[in-house]
DNA sequence: TTCGGCTAGTGACATTTGTCACCTTCAATT
DNA sequence: AATTGAAGGTGACAAATGTCACTAGCCGAA
């Protein structure tokens, strides 16, 4: 078994793959983020991909997406920090195999490999019954606009960033904070980062 | 070698324990936060003490100056995510071993660990130097409101949390903002957070 | 064609946020 | 006692943000 294992934090990612080479026949190769996973998965043949969502360059999630259309028969688990019902929902659309929390123990992770190694899926009904609760109600503009107010850009920086007038721009942000209850820009975006979906 | 190990990820604390536990001499224990971490302390003799920054109910720097003042013997590791001026210089202060990065591979953790115990200090002089860069600008009061105007409070909300008029709340967060060259109070927060200072 | 109904976009107005000059208060200095 | 200076606090004004009624364009149905 091929094991190619994507995520950023060095530590993490090498005490991961120490404790998974001390498995029986497991081969683990390291990338450390997105991209390099990308051009690695180019190169060799892999049976499993094992990849973190939040990294730099390429997120695991848009890799995913890149393996659904270039390697479809790769099989792909998911290890994240962040409960998160878009993050959930955005994997299991993209055909994702495994889908774990850093919140649970590392055996849970071998144990897991193991099952997918066998063919099997292991996604928590738990995880998969948050996922489908709330929709995302934001349009891709709102979006957006939220997500670089969250960065502090003012409501004139986010319009020429998005080629938009300034109203055009309070108006997706209005928009987006009422959709989420939030009393202002900053409140939806903190609760929209939450729920995954920026 | 008696070692508690402070890490409120599952995985990556039994994924640290486990290989930690590989090794001659290492007897581990485990605690899920910091609070947990500062109870286990009492009840037993620990050699060292090795934990991360960022964890519910008591973080690793708050441990830190417990251990400092209750327990001045015992040895302190930190392990963080983040390289953060403002975490590097209070952790100094508070009398640290080693400071570590979880951007190093584990290998470094290991053999950090054996200096400790062998008496010798571990902390990258990079990191030194970064901790005397800047210093925290801020007032209690300014970073008080600011911590709060980042997580998308209103003034209003801020200046009755702080038990201050409105236009004085304004003030804190004009200053902050003044003091850390940002254009508004979330880029200042953001900031802030950034430099460990919040 | 004409009529909705939908989405994208705009501008005017009210509210909130950011700035600044200016009070207090209180302790240290003369 | 008078003076100074620092820290906490205030209010008035300008600028940015949030809201809302509205226009323009673009389908698809009658």
């Amino acid at each position: 078994m091929k094991i190619l294992l994507a995520e950023d934090q060095t530590m993490v990612r090498t005490a991961l793959a120490s404790l998974l080479r001390l498995e029986a026949d497991y081969e683990v190769d390291e990338a450390v983020d997105g991209a390099a996973a990308q051009q690695q998965l180019q190169q060799e043949h892999y049976d499993i991909l094992l990849t973190d969502i939040e990294m730099p360059h390429l997120s695991g999630l848009e890799l995913l997406q890149w393996v659904q259309q270039h390697q479809p028969a790769l099989k792909t688990v998911i290890i994240t920090t962040f409960n998160r019902a878009g993050y959930i929902k955005r994997a299991v659309d993209a055909g994702v195999s495994g889908f774990l929390l850093k919140d649970a123990p590392i055996a849970t992770l071998i144990d897991s490999l193991h099952k997918v190694c066998a063919g099997a899926r292991v996604i928590s009904n738990e995880l998969l019954l948050q996922a489908l609760g709330q929709q995302d109600p934001l349009t891709e503009k709102e979006r957006k606009a939220l997500r670089l107010a969250g960065q502090g850009m003012s409501t004139q920086a986010i319009a020429e960033a998005l080629f938009i007038a300034e109203g055009t721009a309070r108006n997706y942000l209005s928009e987006a904070i009422s959709k989420l209850h939030a009393n202002n820009r900053v409140e939806a975006a903190r609760f929209a980062h939450q729920q995954g979906w920026l």
